[in-house]
DNA sequence: ATAGGGTTAG
């Protein structure tokens, strides 16, 4: 019965013949890899047994053994986790698995698919490996994000005695990124200047990422500037490292570097670097790197374009990152969120709340990032019963639970609409963990409306959570001051000054013909200072006759009404629109950031000047943006 | 035969 098989083959062109020898085989492999039903019924009709067929094929063309670059190529034409398998079992039953290159495309193959119990299996099972083995399934456990799986497999390869190499090490440097794991990443650091491999490009750009995830910055820039050769890629970790430490200015100074020198950026990197100009909020910059995009063509993909509605909302202009959002053809839930959070904290909640419904109508699940950016731009627009249905519905129609983020806007609504009973029923009913955020929330609120017993018991918490954060004592001597409780202010004042606890400096930045101007309270730095100050004494003069009287009760130290008077005219936001008025043509928006909360009497102060001068006002602070125009804030006087 | 960097809140 075989042999008439056999001998009936022989007729077949080689072409078929071959054919129908790869199929036998798939049959047996598919009885011994994992179950796979998608076996065709085909090949349990031909299940002859291969060796047999081999060793008995008569002349030598057809006796040729199959070229292990078949199996290969098989394996990169194959489109699902099955087709692998069953090319899989026919490697088997070749005895292919014994070829290293057809070993390791299968089981990067099972990596890529994700199929690590398999892959790793097959690893095991490996009687000899190269560095391509070791890299294939090292890849596998971070692409599954498993950084102890992967340190493992590292400690095997060293106990192997196969040296670590610039294919590997990065692997395991970005599992200790991705753990944010220091210590062990300094490890890894060691093991790599012990082989020399401190040069190589990917393995640097490896380490500076990880440094800079970390959170150690000098670290990142060190190894950065330590590399011979620094591609785009690492050019672009080194970028997005001094946005995410908070030196956003600093991410677009090598932006500038890298436009002078002969550096083609592509998507990755501006994506990047647009992220970067939306933390810093620089408007004209923004409108630099748009003039960019647009004249080297990048495509507006939803990555590249939620980056730049961020941006443009983050500098100001909501107008701009509505332009983005409807031109772009493909939108996320993030790209939502973003529109929705831009809407938010321009003060627009009927629009946030308008392209939430939108977003529910294209078919877009919302995220719980979506809520927060919901739920924040209720609260900046007062809009007190809608966010608290929002807040139900995350669960009862969405099935997502809160977190400590939602009960934080959730008190922050409540607590700025004077609801601070509720706000503090909700935050006595949470059962998870309570982080500064939420406290701060909720003293936020207590100063807002004076209410300085539970301002207390917030503080308390807050001080146990981070004693060492002196922002936590500035804001309850806020209250105290406030109430007038001066001695109480005094205490504060002294604990600081025991333990050694100095105030955030607020200051303000504008930026002037390209240039970025930082002003800080009473400064006196700058080098047309002179006509600032004269210009601030003049303005003041129209705006008292308009009607504005300072309120001094933003300033906080105990002094005398005259000086009291004097510290709050020297605000840095009044001196960066002083600055604006004497050095920009009468048209020009003045947009300012400040890396604190607007004080009362800026806001005032910024209402008059819109008033008198006839000029936009945007400020950027803290928590949201006020837009000032013909003496109205688009907050509402509500933030 | 193997390798990397990008978007949302706080």
């Amino acid at each position: 019965m075989l042999k008439l098989k056999l001998s009936s083959k022989q007729h077949f062109p080689l072409a078929t013949h071959e054919k129908l020898r790869f199929f036998c085989s798939a049959s047996t492999a598919a009885s011994m890899a994992d179950t796979d039903s998608t076996t065709p019924k085909l090949m349990e009709q031909n299940s002859i047994n291969p060796q047999i067929h081999i060793q008995q094929k008569p002349d030598p063309p057809f006796s040729r053994p199959l070229d292990p670059q078949h199996f290969v190529s098989a394996l990169l034409h194959s489109k699902s986790i099955s087709q692998v398998k069953e090319i899989h079992g026919k490697v088997v039953v070749n005895g292919m698995l014994q070829n290293l290159v057809v070993a390791n495309k299968l089981l990067y193959l099972y990596a890529q698919h994700r199929a690590l119990s398999t892959a790793y299996l097959l690893f095991c099972d490996m009687k000899e490996r190269n560095s391509v083995t070791w890299s294939v399934i090292l890849g596998g456990f971070s692409k599954v994000g498993d950084f102890i799986g992967s340190f493992g497999i590292f400690r095997k390869l060293i106990q192997c005695g196969v040296r670590p190499d610039n294919y590997n090490l990065p692997f395991v440097i970005r599992a200790c990124r991705d753990m944010a794991e220091i210590t062990s990443g300094k490890i890894v650091h060691g093991v790599v200047v012990r082989y020399g491999l401190e040069l190589n490009r990917f393995v640097g750009a490896a380490l500076v990422d990880m440094y800079a995830k970390c959170g150690e910055i000098e670290d990142a820039r060190k190894m950065f500037d330590d590399m011979p050769s620094r591609d785009l890629v690492t050019w672009t970790v080194m970028v997005r490292a001094y946005a995410e430490c908070g030196n956003p200015y600093e991410s677009l100074f090598l932006f500038d570097l890298m436009m002078e020198g002969s550096v083609v950026l592509d998507k990755f990197a501006m994506v990047t670097v647009v992220s970067a100009c939306a933390k810093l909020g620089a408007m004209n910059k923004a409108t630099l790197v748009h003039d960019y995009l647009c004249k080297n063509k990048f495509s507006l993909d939803v990555v590249l374009g939620t980056a730049m509605i961020d941006m443009y909302s983050k500098c100001g202009c909501i107008e701009s990152a509505n332009d983005v959002f409807v031109r772009m053809k493909e939108k996320n839930v993030v790209s939502w969120s973003t529109m929705i959070a831009a809407y938010g904290y321009h003060g627009h909640g009927r629009e946030a709340l308008d392209t939430f419904d939108m977003m529910l109508s294209s078919g877009t699940l919302p995220n719980a990032i979506t809520f927060v950016s919901l739920l924040y731009a209720c609260s900046h627009s007062g809009l007190i019963e809608e966010g608290v249905r929002f807040f139900a519905s995350m669960w009862d129609e969405y099935s997502l639970r809160p977190d400590v983020k939602h009960y934080t806007c959730m008190v922050d609504l409540l607590g700025r609409a004077g609801r601070l009973d509720e706000a503090f029923e909700l935050v006595e009913s949470m059962t998870m963990k309570k982080d500064e955020g939420l406290w701060c929330a909720l003293l936020g609120a207590c100063r807002i409306h004076g209410h300085v017993e539970m301002a207390e018991r917030a503080a308390n918490s807050l001080i146990q959570l981070q004693p060492h954060n002196p922002g936590h004592y500035v804001l309850l001597s806020n209250v105290y001051a406030k109430a007038g409780r001066w001695k109480d202010v005094a205490k504060i004042r002294n604990l600081m000054t025991q333990s050694r606890l100095k105030k955030v400096p607020g200051w303000t930045w504008i930026e002037v013909d390209n240039k970025i101007y930082q002003f800080s309270s009473g400064d006196e730095t700058h080098p047309r200072s002179k006509e600032i100050y004269g210009m601030l004494k003049n303005l003041n003069e129209k705006l008292v006759q308009a009607g504005y009287v300072p309120d001094t009760s933003f300033v906080l130290q105990d002094v005398d009404e005259e000086v009291k008077v004097r510290i709050l005219s020297a605000h840095s936001e009044k001196l960066a629109i002083a600055f604006a008025l004497v050095a920009t043509p009468s048209e020009t928006p003045i947009r300012l950031t400040k890396n604190l909360r607007i004080c009362g009497d800026c806001h005032t102060f910024s209402k008059f000047v819109s008033a008198v001068t006839q000029r936009v006002i945007v400020v950027r602070d803290a928590n949201r943006f006020h837009h000032f125009k013909e003496g109205v804030c688009s907050c509402g006087d509500y933030w």
